[in-house]
DNA sequence: TAGGGCCTGGACAACGTTGTCATATGCAAG
DNA sequence: CTTGCATATGACAACGTTGTCCAGGCCCTA
């Protein structure tokens, strides 16, 4: 900027003014300081403007793998939001760790980002206490945060579930597997709370060997799965609590002989396409990150008075695996 | 980081060794120097520490749609390398729009990010001239730079469709439809060609209502293939030219009388579910995002010579749906 | 024509950090 | 006891920008 100034023989000042649209500045005196920077190629050093400004018109983003499906479509609509208010995106994976999620958020508020949206891995972010003190506004999404009071954006779980295993009670089935990740995933615990629920309220007295707990990796989904479609009181309906398990599920019971019933958590792609189509409790990912992002610039423009939870409903579809009547 | 100094009694300078761990402390100062920060909650600011070294430790990557399945793994691929180097991602989608990409690739410039990861939407780069000699490190991927002399990684897009097409000849098939992209898109346009190149091979003359080019949005692709596949001298196979156009393609082979053979460019979820299953050329997106950000981060060791070009080998994977004859 | 207000332009400090250099302290060797 | 050296610490400038404040020139009015 210095060298522009020299060239076009004005003050540091007047090539700011020149630089940020600012008014006060000679058509004439401007079209010199614009030449001078086209000519040098010039272009403002955003580090000292945020150094200068204190904020950063950046946001950070925390989530836990994005290369999974579902977290494409957020990531991108937090982006859009960003984008909208003009601030920059930065993100990292903390692929489910909950050192690597500290670790990325903390770095990320070094860097003076104005807000943060995290997934969390962990269940303790007291970590995240002084940096909210000091102003960053944070959002998590998908899951609550731990040990302190935040905005939490995440879809009912829950009722989701319990009507997804509804559906399948409708539809005669009363031997009904669970398949879930671990219960200290938040999502996961009130996925499983939802399918308890859904067989309290029918009265179905649900045995151990139908619900699996904590599997996660392909294999054991699917040595889980063939567990329970076996055994002495097979179920007639399996309840996938995510979309990896769903994916290895409908693998799973392409193999059997018998037709057996199937509800997945989250959708997946082509899931029409598939014989039967796979029904689904679909949840809202770019709906999650659009009210995540927006919450998050009303925390900085201080149009918000406290930390709130908001639940998304979740939506069923229905395509066909679900509906299968109990066989065997 | 003043305040820490003045509660520890110490001088700036000795605070800023400490918190960067620089040797010439006495265990009994440090002591003190981090129960005052500590007790402050204080860290450091990195866009000071930017604006005084230079190097801000973090790479851009500009992208198409962050919810297109094939870039998930693409960016994941490229954190994960700019992780391994200590680096933040700080991403941003151009939504194929060359104007977008231009604005986002010059705001990160302006961030001073070290490096930067750009699948081009636009046909002409010149305007990052001015940051490459400025020391912006720079990799194109997925499809060349335009006008300008860079390093490029992708996948043997002419190679990979003429296998793909060579694949649908050796079963039976003479008349194969293509779909694709506009070709102003790189990747279309090498793919049309490699499914020229093959028909070629098999001295199969193409005719005009075999290819249809530039269609994009579900709607059109639908109509592209329902109107090849009627028609005078119906085709009896499709070679679809990326992942959005297979999907559609598979959506209205399902409703055929007549098997139709397809074979589409991209790898898409579930594929091997599907009946019959989606043979595709596949490409190892994340090979792509890995091959890249090295690449980057070589650039900036500076232990590059000059651009190069990397083309990175498709991987033809049958799964049933190319490999049905043809039909009618 | 003189005085006042407006408009343009510039000097300077400050943002928070780090590199450079100088100073102080302690210890060993001469 | 002095000199020399190593080690610990701090003072200061600089990174590139922007906010504040002031100066000078112009025009308008009385």
């Amino acid at each position: 900027m210095k060298d522009v100034a020299a060239r076009a023989g004005v003050g540091l000042k007047t090539v700011s003014r020149v630089v940020n649209g600012e008014p006060g500045v000679t058509p004439e005196t401007e079209r010199r300081v614009q030449e001078a920077i086209d000519a040098l190629g010039f272009r403002r050093n955003d580090s000292a403007r945020v150094l200068r400004k204190g904020r950063t018109a950046s946001i950070g983003l925390v989530l836990e793998d994005l290369a999974d499906p579902f977290y494409g479509p957020l990531s991108r609509a937090v982006e859009e939001v960003a984008r909208a208010h003009g601030a920059l995106l930065i993100n990292g994976s903390s692929a489910e760790d909950p050192d690597r999620e500290q670790e990325l958020a903390l770095a990320l508020c070094a860097r003076r980002v104005d807000g943060l949206v995290i997934i969390p891995a962990g269940d303790d972010h007291r970590y995240l206490e002084p940096e909210i003190r000091a102003g960053v506004a944070t959002v998590f999404v998908d899951r609550p945060a731990g040990q302190i009071d935040a905005d939490v954006v995440l879809s009912d779980n829950f009722g989701g579930a319990r009507d997804g295993v509804a559906h399948l009670i409708a539809h005669g089935h009363r031997r009904i597997g669970f398949i879930g990740d671990m219960p200290r995933i938040h999502t996961a615990a009130e996925r499983l709370r939802g399918y308890k629920a859904a067989m309290e309220d029918a009265d179905i007295t649900v045995a151990d060997s139908w619900m699996s707990l904590g599997v996660t990796d392909p294999e054991r989904v699917r040595r889980a799965a063939e567990e329970m479609l076996s055994g002495s009181t097979p179920v007639t309906a399996i309840f996938a609590g995510n979309n990896r398990v769903t994916v290895t599920v409908v693998r799973v019971l392409a193999e059997q002989q018998r037709p057996v019933a199937l509800v997945g958590f989250d959708d997946i792609e082509l899931a029409d396409l598939l014989d039967p189509g796979v029904s689904v409790v679909a949840q809202d990912a770019a709906a999650l990150g659009r009210t995540a992002a927006d919450r998050l610039f009303r925390q900085l423009d201080g149009t918000l008075l406290g930390p709130e939870r908001i639940e998304l409903p979740t939506r069923l579809i229905t395509r066909g695996s679900g509906e299968l009547p109990p066989a065997g």
